[in-house]
DNA sequence: ACTATTATTGGCGTGATGACCAAGTATGTC
DNA sequence: GACATACTTGGTCATCACGCCAATAATAGT
């Protein structure tokens, strides 16, 4: 474990863990939609219009959406759509594990023999 | 938003929640080339081994790993490698973000019209 | 300037998380 | 059975995350 590989490690643990709550997953879908502004999201949380506003500056933080502001407005949008797939490889994920297919449309990175422990 | 909505983005952030660790996330890495016991990671991460194996449990619970006794030793392994690829999604959208190129190979799961609001 | 609208920031209580130590369980070896 | 090895569980403590309220921008409209 070199320094690089713990920084490493970390960024994508933060990353991850700005995503890590049901409001920010649904945010994250809005924004797929469309663009949004801070009330529209509220609106659909029914949270608090604060709380709503913090967890869009964790994620602005962790760079997965950017706000653009209009008058009063702030409209927060996507930096990448890779967000979205990635939560789609989540739910293929669950979908293998209960069982209800095998099949994994997200391919391995690399495919090792598992060799048992001692 | 339904309750089923509700129900399926809690279920989404618990398996990110479970992930966003540089412990677990290094965990994964080491599983994905092959199975380990709880011994093994712990000298690779550094912690008590209590810690790593509460992780383990953490994960397990989560349905990404499972774990086989062999002996003594609890043999732990990857449940579907799908979450391997998941990682890499994530290291695509850091590097996409970052601005060290635009493309991202993951595809984006729809595309609309970024309608500004209001 | 005054008011309304939209959003952000600070503060605080509460509950969850993560780290280690200590103790317990389970298995293999002598 | 006694001991060693590998791991898990319970306890404690410090820190962090999340929710709402109160207060503060910032802008638009009159």
């Amino acid at each position: 474990m070199t320094e690089l590989d713990r920084q490493r490690l970390a960024r994508r643990a933060a990353i991850l863990k700005s995503l890590a709550h049901p409001s920010r997953l649904l945010i994250i879908e809005m924004l797929e939609k469309s663009p949004r502004c801070v009330g529209e999201l509220t609106e659909a949380i029914g949270a608090d219009i604060t709380t709503v506003s913090k967890h869009l500056s964790v994620m602005k933080r962790a760079g997965l959406v950017r706000d653009e502001k209009h008058g009063t407005y702030s409209e927060y949008s996507l930096v990448c759509n890779c967000v979205s797939h990635l939560v789609d490889c989540i739910e293929e994920g669950m979908d293998a594990r209960s069982g209800k297919s095998a099949t994994c449309t997200a391919k391995p990175r690399r495919q090792t023999t598992g060799k048992v422990a001692q």
